[in-house]
DNA sequence: CAAGATTGAGGATTCAATCTTT
DNA sequence: AAAGATTGAATCCTCAATCTTG
């Protein structure tokens, strides 16, 4: 039991570097949340069901996809999107072809909250993310947090090229 | 209205970088806590009480000072020292110098459990984090969650050696 | 029966209010 | 009055059970 602190340099290192991504999440997700809920009155995961469904086919997602990309429960998706549906900012849709599947939709309403809660998101991330990072810094942590997220059969490709915009017909401008 | 993606092609980065701190975090530690939950019976919370109090000058510390640490509200902390207490793996004593003061201590029981956790939580830091990552990665991952640490304030060093028991303090307390 | 979604019960956390000590 | 800690009310999340559809 002696030596209680280097059991082994590079476990430490690794236990370390555990315990910085524990304590570098919860601080900076504090911090965002705060500014994104006083400004926009949006809570974290309320804020990524809109992400997600801004960034989907048809502005659409099945509530069980919508599931695994939160990584919430689906009864946590319901509440959640209870919530988002009170407000508004989505709907929810019966899928046609499958009629136990639920969709939850982006409304115009939802689509506009989003937008507005862009420039404040990118500054807080800038804020209390970013600003302290130079720019390879933050495509290595970019690079090792995806490499976990692959061994861990969580990575989740975020398109961002409007390949699938298909007819979406409705067309209120960025 | 195009190029809605790359509005920049730095800020996309690191909206990206946020994003997969986002989800890294939360996939390794929900996999790493169902880990600790099955075989000890720790949620990663209570883990981190006992980690802090087992690295702390007496193996105590104030319940103000634990709520810091471990960026939980006050309530919180009472609520989690509680169901601790009630497990025997911690104890409540009563500050002599001042009053107001409670202080959590890691029982014996606590210690042994804590020491029962170790290899447990290696294993899975191992398995679902640092497996994926070469050594420099681990490297570039803490030293970049250090600095955005750092830049919100809230680094806190996590020493092993003993090497600050100065009269903690007598100081004035206003 | 299996898959998708919802509901109810219970746990954990937070804010605001309260209590005690300085 | 201020600091440290606790309590109560409210919120959010999860697990297990349920319901509906394939």
């Amino acid at each position: 039991m002696e030596g209680r602190c280097d059991g082994g340099a590079v476990d430490e290192a690794r236990f370390q570097a555990w315990l910085n991504l524990l304590q570098g999440y919860s601080v900076v997700s504090a911090r965002i949340e705060t500014e994104l809920e006083a400004s926009i009155g949006l809570s974290l995961p309320e804020h990524e069901v809109l992400v997600r469904l801004a960034q989907a086919p048809e502005r659409k997602l099945r509530m069980f996809d919508l599931a695994s990309l939160l990584l919430l429960s689906k009864s946590g998706v319901t509440r959640l999107v209870d919530r988002l549906e009170r407000r508004g900012l989505v709907v929810r849709q019966m899928s046609a072809e499958d009629r136990r599947v639920v969709l939850a939709g982006l409304t115009d309403e939802g689509l506009k909250t989003f937008e507005r809660a862009r420039p404040v998101l990118a500054a807080a991330i800038e804020q209390y993310f970013a600003q302290h990072l130079a720019d390879h810094e933050v495509s290595e942590l970019r690079a090792a947090l995806r490499k976990v997220l692959e061994g861990n059969g969580e990575w989740h490709e975020l398109r961002c090229s409007p390949a699938y915009e298909q007819a979406t017909a409705s067309s209120p401008a960025s």
